[in-house]
DNA sequence: TGTACATCAGTGAACGCGCGTTCACTGATGTAC
DNA sequence: TGTACATCAGTGAACGCGCGTTCACTGATGTAC
């Protein structure tokens, strides 16, 4: 195969990172090698350098995508549940136990996060920039919607959480991390509901 | 340098273990080669297998060991605070600036946890009885000492902060991160305290 | 619309490198008498 | 306590392997006229 269209160039692109993004939550970015991750999506590994300039670059622009499309797919639940039941429905999917055992498919943070450190600067930075964006898109179904160190602070027990659970040998004792996670973050950040409301 | 004593050979594998543990902790377990390691300890690579049988042996010991020491080292701040203020000491250094900035040294779980499901099934058992053994010796000093799951949903609340509070390349939010943590897991946790003892 | 040529997506061999692990060897330690 | 020998902690060269990256090449796509 020689050349092939700007569009052909642009969804192989687009495959890359996809392919990247899962492989990096599911293997580590440093068990994720770029001769595999081309031969996975049927190309040989020299041309990966016609899409991104380094490893660390795509590194980079995984973060930041992977990121991106978890949390919206995450407010979309929010959205969809009934009024007041949004961190519910956050809660139920993020400390689930299909969350938990798809980490290719799932949340960039509980995966990646203990590796940011040591990737590039770009890679850091763009995590940020996006962590920070997560708590100020799940904020508006805390109790209080403003408080942003509330979203941190829920934020970091959701991640702890599904790390957690994903790390133990023990199913059961992984089913209990997630359910306590889940009850504590619930009771202390939902919003109070009348109380003919509540499940 | 051939044959030493049965002594130096059980110093030398402890140093190696304690080598180990560190380096896991900062550049992560794939990061962390066996010929630097033994070059760290001033011996060359051919010898570690008179210690280890295998790169995985070596690190399901070394899960178990320093997560061990972290727990022991946490519990015996708790017990050296005045009465009921146990949970705030353990957390004041967990989720604190010095912990924060000193992987190498500090806590396994937020360091490794998400490694450990990509190593061997020794590593991976000796993460869980070790966790386990980590909730059962902080519920002591949460409001209700016998809700375990209290205490499971704390530790990810803590490992979670940790993990985000070192993601993360701008210093305030990192801070941000540790307080909102602190404050939250304080308020949700720790015992009540007649209000001349609080500070 | 048709032709000539420049561009460049993808190929596949090659690079230097460090990995985990093996192994024949050395010589001080440990032990049996 | 002294001697003879077995043991084995540490040495250093070597193994096969996969890594990230480079590069000369191919031939279809894109463009200028």
């Amino acid at each position: 195969m020689a050349r092939t269209t700007r569009e052909e160039k642009a969804r192989t692109r687009e495959r890359l990172l996809e392919t990247a993004t899962r492989g990096f939550r599911a293997q580590g970015v440093a068990g994720t090698s770029i001769p595999r991750l081309m031969e996975q999506i049927g190309l040989t590994h020299g041309t990966f350098y016609a899409h991104f300039e380094s490893k660390d670059a795509l590194v980079a622009e995984a973060y930041a995508t992977g990121l991106r499309d978890g949390v919206e797919r995450l407010v979309r639940r929010a959205e969809a549940a009934p009024p007041g039941q949004g961190l519910h429905a956050i809660l139920a999917r993020y400390l689930g136990s299909e969350h938990r055992d798809d980490p290719a498919g799932g949340c960039v943070v509980p995966a990646l996060a203990g590796e940011v450190r040591r990737q590039g600067p770009a890679a850091r930075h763009a995590f940020t920039v996006e962590l920070r964006a997560f708590a100020e898109r799940i904020a508006p179904y805390l109790r209080d919607p403003q408080d942003q160190d509330a979203a941190l602070a829920l934020l970091s027990g959701m991640a702890g959480g599904v790390l957690l659970a994903r790390a133990v040998d023990d199913p059961q004792l992984s089913d209990r991390i997630l359910e306590a996670c889940r009850e504590h973050l619930l009771a202390a950040f939902a919003p109070e509901l009348p109380a003919h409301e509540r499940e």
